[in-house]
DNA sequence: GTTATATTTAAATCTGTAGTGAAATGTAAT
DNA sequence: ATTACATTTCACTACAGATTTAAATATAAC
């Protein structure tokens, strides 16, 4: 007993594995590739840390062609993590607490495009103004869309030509709403950076928006952040 | 955050820390040597985790001449330890689980002496036989009493003459009754595993009463286990 | 005052395991 | 078929941090 329950500890007590735990946290499934750019390390140190999770049955996978998506593999780990992650120091609780207005609900990354309240603001003009429109599963770009997004510098042929996803949502677990994902919406948040809308936060997913950020966002977006 | 929740997580995830957090989740306050005993390790390296579990506010010491005492800060930290510990794999999970009659509640070691429902039991027999009577925080042994633990092997003088609490009430977890613990109690159980009447079993607090144990318990202590 | 017990501190050592590099496997796109 | 991407496997290395050795401090017992 006393044995298996040190086990357990040391296995979630690991930097890579809490960082895994800590973002499977939203619900959602994630890739190995993503969790190893969360974690910020190499995809074969995921894999084998995420061999340990499954082996303990604290995740589990669903194949999917070549991506493997790992998500909890019963709310119980949802509680203890949450319950842990409730322990860390006074002060820097209410990013967790779960006040509506905390930064990283307010504007992060997922992986690598917006997500967060002004991720879906961004994703619902866009399909208002009709530069997108909902096709099953993905987003097309209409005629308007390309000219717009060209206007902000990314060009629209490029990216249709790359393997990946062209424009894809993705479920925003703190809004409950789709926000823009794929080579689209990597695209976007990459141009948002280099043109200093936004800035990257050390160590958070939260982003900071610069006043430059909140000025063409309003132009562009007609949203006030 | 990120980086906070993974230093959070290695603190817990220790083969020690762990064993002292999941030690305490009896709600008692542990002296360092206790929690050295308990995690099989030595004072020094005790020391030193409870050390890092001070800093991070997760135990609270309270001194006491030359012993302190460590205990939980906070009932935040037991729900957390009980909800990773719910996660230890199915089919041991019974022993965690709380249900009555699992082998931790019915018999087990207290540090260096019997506790659980027997330990209860055996410390109410010899109280109601007069053996042992309770004056203020200590049990004394009546002359009768004397006789009784000599028939048993155990020889009063002797024990007396050690430094530690002769004989004391401890309060049990499982029973919330006291049961007997100091140099009484620990030799009562020495005398026990040497004639074989419990057995430790591995990696556990739990143990094992033999069939010669039980007849035995019930000619002295007219229990039946 | 001397000895035993409880605990901590500091420095030295050892070790488990996280991380890395190289290569294999298995899908998907063209 | 060939190239790109996603992921795993294996063998090797490195190092953080656990443990040990040794000594200090502090209280209690005699």
């Amino acid at each position: 007993m006393k044995e298996q329950i040190g086990e357990l500890f040391s296995l979630i007590g690991d930097q890579v594995r809490s960082n895994i735990l800590w973002t499977l946290l939203d619900g959602k499934a994630y890739t190995a590739s993503e969790l190893a750019f969360n974690a910020d390390t190499s995809p074969q140190n995921i894999s084998m840390h995420l061999n340990k999770l499954l082996q303990a049955d604290l995740v589990q996978v669903e194949r999917q062609g070549r991506h493997r998506y790992y998500r909890y593999s019963k709310p119980e780990v949802a509680y203890a993590v949450e319950a842990v992650v409730n322990l860390v120091p006074q002060k820097n609780n209410k990013a967790i607490s779960g006040s509506h207005d905390d930064p990283i609900r307010h504007c992060r990354t997922c992986y690598d495009h917006l997500a967060g309240k002004v991720g879906v603001l961004i994703t619902d003009s866009l399909i208002k103004k009709e530069f997108i429109v909902p096709v099953d599963n993905t987003f097309d770009v209409t005629f308007q869309g390309e000219r717009f997004f060209l206007d902000l510098g990314i060009k629209i042929n490029e990216l249709k030509n790359k393997k990946r996803a062209f424009a894809r949502p993705c479920l925003d677990w703190s809004e409950r709403k789709h926000h823009l994902a794929g080579a689209l919406g990597a695209a976007l948040l990459n141009r948002m950076l280099e043109q200093d809308w936004i800035r990257k936060k050390q160590n958070t997913r939260a982003i900071l928006i610069t006043s430059k950020g909140q000025h063409l966002m309003y132009h562009y977006f007609k949203i006030s952040v």
